[in-house]
DNA sequence: ATCTAATGTGGAAACGTTTCCAGTTGGAGA
DNA sequence: TCTCCAACTGGAAACGTTTCCACATTAGAT
């Protein structure tokens, strides 16, 4: 109706014939007021539109109810479904969710977060290259603001939603040698920027040693290699001999799968996997793949209620680690007797049937 | 060092020993300043860490530099996709992206619109279940705040940036029908909510009609059966006849294809089956999916041009919609004779040719 | 009838900015 | 020496809230 491009408290005041105080306390259910002027209040706010504006109030209370969030990317599933759960657990609460992208740059992260904290954000919920090595939040920190991360492992000084990369890729490797593989691969994308990457190394790597078996390799690869099946697949080829390949996440497993393929080898037969988050689809596979189940979801929803109960006055300190689940999967069997061509090689039973059994392992810390 | 919560612009002024204005001049590069107050106040400024109150600033210049934006859900990758792409875009303009999810729901649509105006955005990016009967959108934009839709048809008093999902669907069709097939079957999830998911159909049973073939039969499943290939199974049953279906996007074709495993059917042979949206799995695949390929980020990157230009005083109109390309894939083949029973079937030339070559369709309106 | 207390009310300050405007300075030209 | 103009400077208002405080009104108690 009103062409009036915004409408002010004061606007209403006037319309109601009381005054702005009077007003704000109506309309804030925040003090007394007479059934009579509330009631012209109500009416005038409700006549002409009147919604409170944000930035009016976020400078007065000192808090802008608003929370920021800075992730790689969104477009890897597993930081956008983390994201949801902030969402979806802030979602009531009043706090709305300012989103920042780094791409997994060191620069980018920084200058995020400084946006961020220029924003007025009230609290901080992040993952990124460093956060140990952030000069902005670590004074954000310094300064009392609220900051959660996600996906990292604990980190003095911070507070973290994760899971345990290290015990998990230790699971993994336990699942491989279980089965009988002895020479084995980590493939790793963005090694130098993830420390998830590096710690699933880390605990894959421990296990073997702790089991006796040869160190695996480790197979750093690019974004081009990640996304094109023939470039992995010239990368696989340099590497005839390993009988089981840990991909650093479930995507990178797939295409392992498929770069496998081009190279005429059969998955499982000639070459396990296993992949590294659970992605849904890897369940609908037709050689459905062998991974860490992990739930993004409710890595966000834990960051956001430690973040609440910050806000809120409470303290909480760091929370153990989200539980994981090895999903067995078609695509991890005994190694090969052919292929494998050190001596000592585990004749397991079948294959197929580990498959299909849903055999889950359930592991919490 | 300092262990103030926050250094305003007075108290840098202070410290410089000149008045605010001056601060703010110097700050702002936006007014004179002799060099010695200039060196003394950014000295102030630097040693003090001071930095803008993104809350004054915006109250005072009537510009909250936020961009508000509303999605179904970031579960979703081709959601979450085109908000990377919103981000990326905006990236370096100076403004944040503010985001609210509303897992297609209708009534939680209108509120987070609600909540997105009342913190002051400056502009809204939406894809929501019915944005023509949004009180609140409708509204913003009479107000003059540049709106711009994503994924959503042209409507009426509506700028979006989307793909012809009529068109694609028509493609489908036509490839369906090209091979031979006769009875397909469009298989919805979240039809009541999705004006993408009707008008797919729309097109293709239009395509399918405009041949002379059988309608497509239209298969309706809830968010239970997609996530479910069992129960999808069930559901695909009661349709024995059908030689091919066309789901609504690729996670529910994958489904599909597993759910055809369950019940013995192999597919292409038995069951062709084509997707919707392109993403990158289905090229992983040990059979390829045949799909549309669509360019999600893209579509958030012309969402979020739009805005801004709105945002500097050009009212850029409709464009047309973004191109998507038929990928072809090894899911989709020839009908199998034995299966179709109605007489007049086509006796296609191989299958597998078909799908290793990469031969694909540029279609652009 | 007076006193107290509770209730209602609105003016004004504060939050951190930017910008208008008026004032002060200094130097150049007459 | 006087005038004028440009360059610089800072006070104050405004943006939309909330909240403190003081004031007025009323009802209840003595």
């Amino acid at each position: 109706m009103s062409a009036k491009v915004s409408v002010t408290i004061k606007d209403v005041a006037l319309a109601a014939g009381c005054g702005v105080a009077t007003a704000s306390r109506v309309l804030n259910n925040s003090g007394p007021a007479s059934a009579d002027v509330r009631e012209r209040v109500e009416r005038a706010a409700r006549d002409m539109g009147f919604s409170f504006s944000a930035t009016g109030r976020a400078l007065q209370s000192r808090r802008s109810m608003t929370v920021g969030c800075l992730v790689p990317s969104l477009a890897n599933p597993v930081f956008a479904e983390a994201v949801q759960g902030v969402q979806a657990e802030l979602s009531g609460s009043g706090y709305q969710l300012l989103i920042s992208c780094s791409n997994y740059d060191e620069r980018a992260d920084n200058a995020a977060i400084e946006m961020l904290l220029s924003k007025d954000a009230d609290a901080l919920i992040a993952t990124m290259v460093a956060p140990d090595r952030s000069i902005a939040l670590t004074n954000a920190i310094r300064r009392g603001l609220p900051v959660s991360l996600m996906f990292h492992d604990p980190l003095e000084g911070f507070v973290t939603s994760y899971v345990d990369n290290f015990e998990a890729a230790r699971e993994v490797a336990r699942q491989f040698a279980e089965v009988g593989h002895r020479r084995t691969g980590f493939l790793a994308l963005r090694f130098s920027t993830s420390d998830r990457s590096r710690n699933r190394y880390a605990g894959f790597h421990a296990e073997c040693r702790a089991r006796g078996l040869p160190d695996p390799a480790l197979i750093e690869i690019g974004e081009a290699e990640a996304t094109h099946p023939e470039s992995l697949a010239a990368i696989l080829c340099q590497y005839p001999k390993l009988t089981a390949i840990f991909a650093s996440n479930d995507f990178l497993a797939i295409s392992v799968q498929k770069a496998a393929r081009l190279l005429g080898w059969r998955v499982p037969q000639d070459l396990s996997v296993a992949g590294f988050d659970g992605i849904e689809i890897g369940k609908l596979l037709e050689v459905p793949l062998a991974t860490i189940e992990t739930e993004p979801e409710a890595m966000g929803r834990q960051a956001a209620r430690i973040i609440l109960e910050h806000l809120q006055g409470r303290a909480p300190g760091q929370l153990p680690a989200l539980p994981f689940l090895f999903r067995a999967g078609a695509t991890l069997v005994a190694p090969n007797p052919g292929k494998n061509d050190d001596g000592r090689d585990a004749a397991q039973p079948s294959s197929a049937l580990l498959a299909e059994t849903s055999s889950q392992t359930r592991t919490n810390r």
